[in-house]
DNA sequence: TTCACTGCAAATCGTTTGCACTGGC
DNA sequence: GCCAGTGCAAACGATTTGCAGTGAA
């Protein structure tokens, strides 16, 4: 991730984004943040919505999540956890685990390299999914 | 990932992107295997790759590796393994790890759900880029 | 003959960017 | 006044898709 170099004003708009980050734990994507963040301000572009989620990424007041899919998502949550991320429904779950220390060395029979542990993108089948699956028979 | 259910013919394109990937372990992206493929067949498209990766997804033959970054990798190695992405040089490693099961009871307490164990993508500092950054200072 | 597969080009979609304008310091 | 930030629209890049032609069963 580049750092910021230029000079940084506070702007409403980034701000909102951000206090909607805040307050939304459901890794929104850009475009449902611009969806929702218009009811506020009619007039924001979807553009602003993506210089501003690049620049607070840039920042690390937020977190970029790849994980796959059409689009990217956002955490306004930059603690020290990981993600989940159901193969059926999509949705993202957050994980927090302790002690995913000796993953290093679980790694390194195969790999020289230092993961971060607050990194780590797993994938599955979430518990709401596992009972639709079950119903289906 | 929607089954395939109408019949399948072999094909020299698709044959030959199969076998690329069998003798690549790169995890190659669609437009690297077109570009090399194209020394064996100058005149395939890019959409013809583009649809046998996506075949050959949904057959199970191959696997698609969604990492971040602006385009999709693909793996001949169909084989339990997870994936290293060094967040510097956007490398993406094998990752033997054996008995990762005790992982879902570590999610367990943040989370419900069934990790899938061959399918966690662990993002880090490969030992290449560890070894420049040793050198910049 | 049929129909899966192809090459090609156009379309799609998420994201980025150039530009002229605005507003806070 | 300067320049960071904005809205808008065009550009971009990866991927998908419609279509007409081809070739193997």
């Amino acid at each position: 991730m580049p750092a910021v170099t230029r000079n940084i004003n506070r702007s409403k708009q980034r701000d909102a984004i951000m206090n909607y980050l805040s307050t939304h734990k459901t890794h929104p994507t850009a475009d449902t943040i611009y969806n929702d963040i218009k009811k506020e301000f009619p007039n924001i572009s979807l553009g602003t919505v993506y210089r501003n989620l690049t620049l607070l990424t840039e920042m690390g007041s937020i977190r970029k999540l790849s994980c796959g899919g059409s689009s990217e998502h956002f955490d306004g949550d930059i603690s020290d956890h990981n993600h989940f991320i159901c193969n059926t429904c999509g949705n993202i779950f957050d994980l927090k685990m302790e002690n995913l220390d000796f993953l290093d060395s679980l790694a390194s029979n195969s790999f020289d390299g230092q993961i971060e542990g607050h990194n780590i993108y797993f994938y599955g089948l979430c518990k709401s999914c596992m009972n639709d699956t079950a119903k289906d028979n």
